[in-house]
DNA sequence: ACCTTTACCTGAACAGTGTTCACTAGAACA
DNA sequence: TGTTCTAGTGAACACTGTTCAGGTAAAGGT
């Protein structure tokens, strides 16, 4: 895992192949087969193991903090997590979407959202909806990153210096546009107050 | 691109390959790249082809109508032509991930927000975050049709019938809180009444 | 001390993949 | 008539994931 998650990181995902991690280790392709029943299943376990990857910002989510700051925390940390190693996003994503690897991302957006007195169904698509978000907006970001080190000259376009719009920016607008659809478009259930 | 989209629907993406397009064709697979440049670029005509593809239910829209209908009109369009084609929105979400591939379906979906009276560049980032939810939705339910017609049993977990909750109305749901987010985040920036 | 089981790996092969390249046949055009 | 362009052949190259019979060494049991 460890020697598969430094080629990923170094060669990218379309270099890593069962014959490069192989001889990584010093050992025949085969020898893997022994280990894993599949690349997918591979890939599976890579896969937890980057979205499981927790940033240590743990500090400012207080036991009551409103909750809409929480989901956006969580969010965020997932967002870093996959931005920790190239081709993070990919890896993740089509892990998940052969239904594969474990659902933490899922779970960790899903109880953070929680914390805002919805309905289990409710949070269940807001979660899934959020993830499906995020997972196409780092793999997004990730994509250009690769792009534009390959040699793309940045085309600002005719001295009109836009203001910088940052790929960390336009996260944050796209998890703000779903919690806020979130507070305001479902009626609070349990009406406590 | 007719006996692509042909192969694509009958056999999926990870059997359309050069070869089998090129036997299809009744030709050698190398005379595929006097057509086409690559692969990648062959995948990206195929998916502008699949994203072009109109659904005609251009009726309710009159001209003034309410601009949240439309960009829900325009998403569920979208959705259905990924729907039309197996593994569509596989296709046009690696596709659009790589840079390729036209941007008529980002375009549509800002041209509907637009109604909305935003600024340029909330326009363009809300149909990017709609853009990753539909295709990150979509290749989700695809790939559970695929995986549920390879023999899964319908698991009803012990009599409790929960109401039966279809892709189409998590869908819904999903644009839903986007447009709920689009309506009542961002103030309104030209005041015009 | 012997035997068996388990853990881990080798080496070679299989069946397939995208892609390139020298060469060729026919049509179009000057 | 000769040249250029269009479209395709056939063979190869360098890969890929995966399988499979066999081998080796340590661990465990009697």
């Amino acid at each position: 895992m460890r020697a598969a998650l430094d080629i990923l990181d170094e060669q990218g995902l379309p270099d890593l192949t069962m014959r490069r991690l192989a001889s990584a280790l010093g050992v025949q392709p085969s020898a893997l087969y022994w280990h894993f029943h599949n690349k997918q299943s591979m890939l599976a376990e890579l896969s937890d193991r980057i979205v499981s990857r927790r940033s240590r910002s743990r500090a400012e989510s207080g036991a009551e903090a409103e909750w809409t700051a929480q989901v956006t925390t969580e969010a965020a940390a997932l967002r870093d997590a996959l931005l920790t190693y190239r081709d993070g996003a990919e890896v993740v994503s089509s892990t998940l979407a052969m239904g594969l690897g474990s659902t933490v991302a899922h779970d960790r957006l899903a109880s953070a959202i929680a914390g805002g007195d919805f309905d289990d169904r409710t949070v269940d698509r807001a979660a899934t909806a959020m993830l499906h978000f995020v997972l196409g907006h780092v793999f997004h970001e990730q994509q250009r990153m690769q792009y534009d080190s390959l040699g793309a000259v940045a085309e600002t376009a005719d001295g009109i210096e836009v203001e910088a719009s940052t790929p960390a920016t336009e996260f944050v607008f796209g998890i703000d546009l779903l919690v806020n659809g979130l507070r305001f478009s479902a009626p609070l259930p349990s009406t406590r107050d």
